[in-house]
RNA sequence: GCAGGUGUGGCGAAAUUGGCAGACGCACUAGACUUAGGAUCUAGCGCCUUACGGCAUGGGGGUUCAAGUCCCUUCACCUGCACCA
């Protein structure tokens, strides 16, 4: 067995001498930009995940090097946010020092992998020198209106004792330790990214993600027409606005329901004979978990408003309201008209509370269930025996005309809660005083305290409270100030990470312009899948304020983007501590080797999909590896490659290099061995039959590759030296092998020609015994015949 | 429920887009070399059949000379979203 442990460190160590992997600002070759997610330095190290997608992208950027181009491929730490501060905890110790131990076990791991990254251009988002920059954009939302402050129910994790995202509660539970997150009102810095979705939507049109990411995307910015509205409330000077998709139903509508936290109520509590009801109805409501206002849905709850009603617009009718939790203040407008007949929920609750039904639309059976097809109107005056679109279309434009309400869109997309009650985060650096309200704090970085108690506390506020050394400050005219004491979350420094790395040591910019310029987008972005909706709307959405604030070149940050299919444990379950199947990369490094290590992931299976480890396959990776070590015994010394290979070669070239575009890195490995199973057939081989196979499989493993270009005195090292290229006319033979079939099944087959006529096809095809015996005494009815493939003879 | 995806040997998977199903690898079987082998090499390896041959890409149907690939239908699983008005 070929000693790895030795020659993949001398690799490692000569790569990095030389800078071998550095990308130059500025350089005349094209530029190629490729990255992958940086990963937060957690205390459990690095994942057989990270391999796989380091090492997918490494393979792509080697390559691409080879083949002429100047690539970018950096790698960083995403060192702020929940797992640091959650290890700090756990080891009792400062957040900062948690992150460096880490990242030095994480850089040691990538590093023993081998993969190409820049590491002259590495930082971590906890750096004073990278969050300043953080901090200085988002005092640029802060100064173009785009933050504010406002006190909204919000996701509160009881556990974590901080406020969360949307995008962090999905599904009703905490993101970090999944424990059921509750409704809490709290003030909170919100970004406006509801007034992008729009542009998060069309900006999709321009990218080459792939289909799952857009549709992620999609699902979650949620986009919805309809029409806005306007139910006047009976005896009060004052409109109920509702948002429906389905105006066309409104003649159907016998009640209205709004949420519990909906401001009428407070509004008309005077009119309000049961005011005291509502409102306990409303702390029951947001005692319940999101998962139990959600999961248990089967059971309507609700309270009628005593007081006040409504008036339909159109049929002047006058209806009730009532509240119940199955609508949410945060969509739409909080409160809807309720059409029984024809949505599932509102049926549900009127059966509850014995509410009329009344049909609207001809179809179905409303005593068994609400019918939501389509229908000809019906008790429906101004539309009578309208279908759904013509129906829609005349009831806007009649609310229009008479001022009643508007046509209009609605997101799901809301506004991003970018608050934490946390330590370990980027300080909001904005400052506070009687005489001018909020302000940006000009002395950047706001830095976090060296040394305090960083554990959350019991009141819902930061730890950063807590210090008067940090709150109390001065603002640029001597004036005393508070500070915010909140930090942003963990999503803001890799909400633009990918631009800094384009000039990450710039002191006077966050990027310079040139730099920009020069690399303009990121061409292909790796990840994971959890990041679908989350990460990458956070990014696209400051990309493109930063955009429309001329700050950066391009509206959308990334051309393409890829999601790696996850590396489950044996028996096709998430790896897990718990399970113990956990599978440690620096384990397989030390037993088989990276380059093993990288051919096995890269060989399992499509990138996209998920992969189950298994024990096995890495040693025939080893096992590869090893045959393509000892065939160096066959050697000689020629410049041209051998007649029995050539053709091969050729076809393997052009297979690789279409592989690795197109990252059916299986396939590719999968060419190698097939050359590598003739030339072990062969008994010797060129040095340049040699030196062409090692070339090719540089890209997936690197070390044993340059070791063997070296110690065969092949030519430059591999890192140095030019892709092959593959010739069109040397790749096809002079002869092919036809197949013959009778009746669509192959009975026959021999070598012939290419280029031979259709005539010369046929008559040999016929003179095979075998297809003799199936056609002989039959009626020829028709013969199919495909040129440099196949005859088919079809008898009766 | 909605959306996206996947179903191919004992296992991971290929299949130039309608043209030889199972490349390549793992596991397994037999043999060789060995004091030894979790090393290496040779051969075999979808299922049924002694064989000729037949049957096979989740199931059923269709189009075609020809279907894993196209159409209809049905089942199973995975992922995301989900009281979104």
């Amino acid at each position: 067995m070929y000693n790895f442990n030795e020659i993949e460190k001398k690799w490692q160590k000569k790569w990095e001498e030389n800078k071998a992997f550095k990308a130059i600002n500025g350089s005349s070759k094209p530029k190629y930009y490729y990255l992958v997610e940086f990963p937060y330095p957690s205390g459990s190290g690095l994942h057989v995940g990270h391999v796989r997608s380091y090492a997918a992208h490494d393979a792509m950027a080697r390559k691409k090097r080879m083949q002429g181009y100047n690539v970018l491929f950096p790698i960083g730490w995403d060192s702020f946010g929940a797992p640091a501060e959650q290890y700090a905890i756990a080891n009792n110790i400062h957040p900062k020092e948690a992150v460096q131990e880490n990242v030095k076990v994480f850089k040691t791991q990538i590093k023993n992998l081998g993969i190409s990254f820049d590491w002259d251009r590495e930082f971590a988002t906890s750096d004073p020198e990278y969050y300043k920059w953080t901090q200085w954009q988002f005092q640029k939302f802060f100064e173009h209106g785009m933050a504010y402050k406002a006190k909204t129910l919000v996701n509160w994790c009881n556990n974590c004792k901080t406020v969360l995202s949307n995008e962090d509660a999905a599904g009703g539970v905490c993101e970090r330790c999944h424990n059921p997150v509750n409704q809490k009102e709290q003030e909170q810095w919100m970004l406006r990214m509801k007034d992008y979705a729009q542009d998060l939507l069309d900006g999709l049109d321009d990218t080459d993600y792939s289909e799952r990411i857009k549709t992620a995307q999609i699902e979650w910015i949620k986009k919805s027409v309809g029409a806005e509205i306007n139910f006047q409330l009976k005896e009060i000077d004052e409109s109920l606005k509702v948002f429906t998709t389905r105006p066309d139903t409104i003649y159907g509508v016998t009640f209205m329901v709004i949420s519990p936290e909906h401001p009428l109520i407070e509004k008309y509590k005077s009119k309000i004979n049961n005011f005291e009801e509502l409102v306990e109805y409303k702390l029951e409501a947001q005692k319940k978990t999101e998962f139990e206002r959600t999961q248990i849905n089967k059971n309507k709850t609700g309270i009628k408003i005593n007081g006040i009603n409504a008036i339909n617009p159109l049929s002047n009718k006058e209806i009730p309201i009532f509240i119940s939790d199955y609508v949410m203040m945060n969509y739409g407008t909080g409160a809807i008209m309720a059409v029984p007949a024809h949505d599932e929920r509102d049926y549900e609750f009127a059966l509850k509370f014995s509410l009329p039904i009344i049909p609207v639309i001809d179809g179905g059976d409303i005593t068994k269930e609400a019918y939501i097809g389509d229908g000809l109107h019906i008790n429906s005056s101004l539309i009578e025996g309208l279908n759904q679109e013509d129906a829609i279309k005349t009831i806007n434009n009649y609310l229009e005309e008479n001022k009643l309400g508007i046509v209009t869109v609605n997101y799901k997309l809301q506004d991003w809660v970018f608050s934490r009650q946390r330590f370990w985060g980027e300080p909001i650096p904005l400052i506070y005083n009687e005489q001018d309200g909020w302000k940006v704090d000009k002395n950047l970085p706001v830095l976090l305290p060296e040394s305090i108690n960083y554990k959350p506390t019991e009141d819902g506020k930061s730890p950063l409270a807590n210090i008067k050394e940090f709150i109390n400050t001065k603002d640029e005219n001597g004036v005393d100030s508070i500070r915010e004491t909140d930090t942003m979350p963990n999503w803001a420094g890799s909400s633009w990470y990918w631009l800094r790395y384009m000039d990450p040591y710039n002191d006077k910019e966050f990027v310079s312009r040139e730099a920009l310029e020069y690399w303009g987008q990121v061409d292909w972005y790796n990840g994971g899948m959890e990041h679908a909706a989350r990460h990458l709307l956070y990014a696209r959405f400051w990309n493109q304020f930063l955009y429309n604030i001329g700050l950066v070149p391009h509206k959308e940050p990334f051309k393409k983007r890829v999601a790696h299919g996850m590396i489950l444990g044996e028996g096709g379950v998430k790896m897990s501590k718990s399970l113990g199947n956990v599978i440690n990369p620096d384990d397989m490094v030390n037993l088989y080797g990276a380059d093993s290590l990288r051919v096995y992931e890269l060989f399992i299976g499509d990138y996209e999909k998920e992969a189950t480890w298994n024990d096995q396959g890495i040693t025939g990776a080893n096992r590869f590896l090893n045959r393509v070590y000892r065939i160096k015994e066959k050697l000689v010394n020629l410049d041209e490659y051998s007649s029995n290979l050539e053709q091969q070669i050729h076809q393997t070239i052009k297979k690789v290099t279409d592989d690795f575009d197109n990252m059916k890195y299986n396939t590719a490995v999968s060419a190698l061995m097939i050359l590598l199973n003739e030339m072990e057939k062969q008994t010797t081989i060129t040095t340049k039959d040699y030196r062409t196979f090692l070339l090719l499989l540089n890209p997936i493993a690197p070390h044993i590759t340059e070791e063997l270009n070296e110690i065969c005195n092949l030519g430059e090292p591999i890192y140095k030296s030019e892709w092959p290229v593959y010739e069109e006319n040397k790749m096809v033979e002079d002869v092919y092998e036809l197949v013959v079939q009778v009746n669509g099944k192959v009975r026959g087959k021999t070598i012939i020609k290419i280029n031979s006529s259709k005539e010369e096809m046929e008559n040999r095809a016929k003179e095979i015994d075998n297809v003799k015996r199936y056609i002989d005494g039959k009626k020829i009815i028709k013969i199919i015949i495909i040129p440099e493939k196949m005859v088919n003879i079809v008898v009766k």
